[in-house]
DNA sequence: TTAATTCGTCAACCCAGTTGTCCAATATAG
DNA sequence: CTATATTGGACAACTGGGTTGACGAATTAA
């Protein structure tokens, strides 16, 4: 089975997913409830230095405004805490809060568990080879995480 | 490099993507713009029998007013035909057109080449090998290619 | 024959993006 | 040092893919 092309699309797309709901049915378990990666993905690229919601649109490929109604529902959980830039009066400076770094971390520890739970079903080896294999395929495009409607949008943007 | 298992996770989008978006620009060079992945799977839920909105409602797991509005951007594309149902008077039945099912060939060579690009890559048996642990991984779970907010929404049917 | 179900449609809404416009603040050129 | 450009954030209107709810007409089951 699954020697056709599309199916290796699928196969893909499925195991992606497979991860990404588990993943975020562990951590609503763990009492971080609707926590999407997204979010995840946000907070990281603030943490990396997005310090504001236009420098994190554009870290995310998005616009500043869909950045800022990120940010907000970031700072609505308390993830992200907002304040004034002493030295840029337009710019609202943010900043991860302890709750957030927490939530990225037991993220990605969840993440680690399931891989591993991988590594035992097709053995270390494999896996190791799977992900080299895929990172050679993919190459360099900068994966965008968000992607709007992308399954049935646009590729303007096709990088 | 990618020990983690976020980074399994974005390396499996990455490569759904990177096939999707390749194939989408192909077929669009190819003279069928417009067209998406959604269509395609549509359009084979029809051909497999799928002839009526809700049915196809029901087969890609999304509500019949939904399933409605795909057919009608496929009917106006003339990708789709709508007709009166002879033995009932409730349904309309649908029907992949000629050019329906010239898309969907074409999607399936353009997807093939792609495979084939990446076979020349990794090599047939380790290309082999990935799809086979992915499809053991992934297990039976129905992808659902709509995939409405997903990545950054409920998981209520977290199937 | 009456009641329940089903099909398609309409309408209202959600969610995560988009563009466009605007003001206030900062940078830059003359 | 002032005039002009650029930038950051906010607001509004829109899009596209979904959702639920309601409803009449047709069909099926009691």
């Amino acid at each position: 089975m699954s020697r056709s092309g599309a199916d290796l699309a699928l196969l893909l797309l499925g195991g992606f997913r497979v991860l990404v709901d588990d993943a975020t049915l562990e951590l609503a378990e763990r009492g971080y409830e609707d926590v999407r990666p997204v979010h995840d993905f946000a907070m990281r690229a603030i943490a990396a230095g997005a310090d504001n919601a236009s420098e994190l649109g554009r870290r995310l490929s998005v616009s500043k405004q869909a950045a800022a109604k990120t940010v907000a529902v970031l700072e609505e959980r308390g993830y992200v805490a907002r304040g004034a830039d002493p030295l840029d009066a337009r710019r609202k400076r943010l900043q991860v809060t302890a709750l957030g770094f927490e939530v990225m971390q037991i993220g990605e520890a969840v993440f680690d568990e399931l891989r591993d739970k991988w590594k035992r079903k097709v053995g270390t080896k494999q896996l190791e080879r799977l992900e080299s294999d895929l990172a050679a395929l993919v190459g360099a495009s900068p994966v965008r995480v968000e992607t709007p409607g992308w399954i049935a949008h646009s590729l303007d943007e096709t990088t």
